[in-house]
DNA sequence: AACGTATGTTCACTCATCGAGAACGGCGGG
DNA sequence: CCCGCCGTTCTCGATGAGTGAACATACGTT
């Protein structure tokens, strides 16, 4: 059984969250729809992750449930660099003006594990707990440009899909992009994933230089303009990221 | 099918993350032991929830992985008061120099959803992500003060766990406690949860006057002497309460 | 007011699957 | 060198996950 669900149950159970989570408020029928299943299994599993507190009812639609908060926030607790990256997040958001997050890298993924707006600040793009794409962030392209080259080629491989007009979707575009970035220690994106928003990044490595998060500061274009963002930000960031690097060795 | 778990793999899968969470940094066989399961099939349940993120692997041990704090994530922003309350912890932490949190009700249980240190102040002992008793917290008494009578006498039936010297056991205690809270719209918590650790405590209720969640602010005792616990800090977190509590009526 | 259709819930039934147990290869300590 | 532990794989049998039909209930329409 080299399946890669070997507990088909709990694979089932797993949709029926992320469905819940997309569609917040939902129905038995409404679940049974959209993860094609019968009502009764469906009412099954519904029953079983409320009992668990995953999921809350509301009148006759779940919700998701407080417990994967508590799950949620200890698997971001038990990462030594969240610990050391929060007082540096906070500072970068303030001196900045603009918005700093931390993202972490994890299986092929980076999600948004903390993040610090100034106060003032517009709701970012990409805010905490999502996961961004690896070749359309500057935080991505930077825990890219330090993974083995079979991940990058794995993901040229897949296609690489344009989030907007600027998106990178050349292999050898970002191939090249990445090169630089290992050159200066920095990424940039320049409305490559949100149109009107550009952002600095900064990676944070093991000691066999393999990425394990990255720090980067975002804002608005028309409030990060080019100098700004090129000279002053990005040589808070590169700091920031390297000093968090150091604590961590 | 009238069981509480009707998916008993998921309610096993569900366990499995329960003592990964407990035990950071598990294997297999450990996994095995502890959940009282055969190691094969322990080891299907591990690479099911490991494809689907919520565990992630190092070497040979797994620990709680980051699809597990996208859920929680959502599952914290999905809940109005939590951006309804967020400036006003910011704030009464600042003010009052202590830590201040927001606690969100949900099937008997409450969790801080949300925590504000001033800066310099000490670790508290229920941190962002936790669930605290009822009945041995300021912010579970002002809950429970504003719960029906069953869900009070449930929890004086099944026993009222001592977690210091000074937590209220007695039944008639605690509902005398209760309705004293009723009577100013505040509790506080004096060393019964944690020694050398105060708190003070408002609810939020909804339109029904039901208990949807609670702010707390709390300090060390030395920090947070009597005077200025029970008057000044007390007036500030009524009055955030109350003017959340109108924001989202 | 009676209908039609949506909902959530319960019930037998059946085949797939979850879990047990034994066996394998690999690693590390005595 | 070998014993013991580890993670992984296999086969196999009991069980439980999922189906589909039936039920009660609520709602909007005719």
């Amino acid at each position: 059984m080299t399946a890669e669900f070997p507990v088909k149950a709990t694979h089932t159970s797993a949709r029926v969250l992320r469905t819940v989570a997309e569609a917040d408020g939902v129905g038995v029928s409404e679940l049974a729809r959209r993860v094609d299943l019968s009502k009764s299994a469906v009412h099954k599993h519904v029953q079983t992750l409320t009992a668990l507190g995953y999921l809350t009812r509301e009148d006759d639609d779940y919700h998701l449930g407080l417990a994967l908060f508590e799950l949620g926030t200890a698997a971001r607790d038990r990462l030594p660099v969240y610990e050391a990256a929060l007082p540096a997040i906070d500072r970068l958001a303030d001196v900045s003006g603009g918005v700093a997050t931390l993202l972490v890298y994890e299986s092929g993924r980076a999600v948004a594990v903390a993040q610090t707006r100034a106060n003032g600040s517009l709701s970012p793009p990409i805010r905490e707990g999502d996961g961004g794409p690896l070749h359309a962030t500057a935080g991505g392209k930077t825990i890219l440009a330090y993974r083995p080259d079979e991940e990058v080629e794995r993901l040229v491989a897949d296609g690489l899909d344009a989030v907007t007009q600027k998106t990178i979707t050349d292999g050898d575009a970002l191939r090249r992009e990445l090169q630089s970035v290992r050159d200066r220690r920095v990424a940039f994106d320049r409305e490559e994933y949100a149109e009107g928003w550009q952002a600095v990044a900064s990676p944070i490595t093991d000691s066999e230089q393999q990425a394990v998060a990255a720090i980067s500061v975002s804002g608005p274009t028309e409030r990060m303009s080019g100098k700004t963002l090129e000279e002053d930000i990005t040589g808070l960031v590169v700091s920031a990221a390297k000093s968090i690097e150091n604590d961590l060795l």
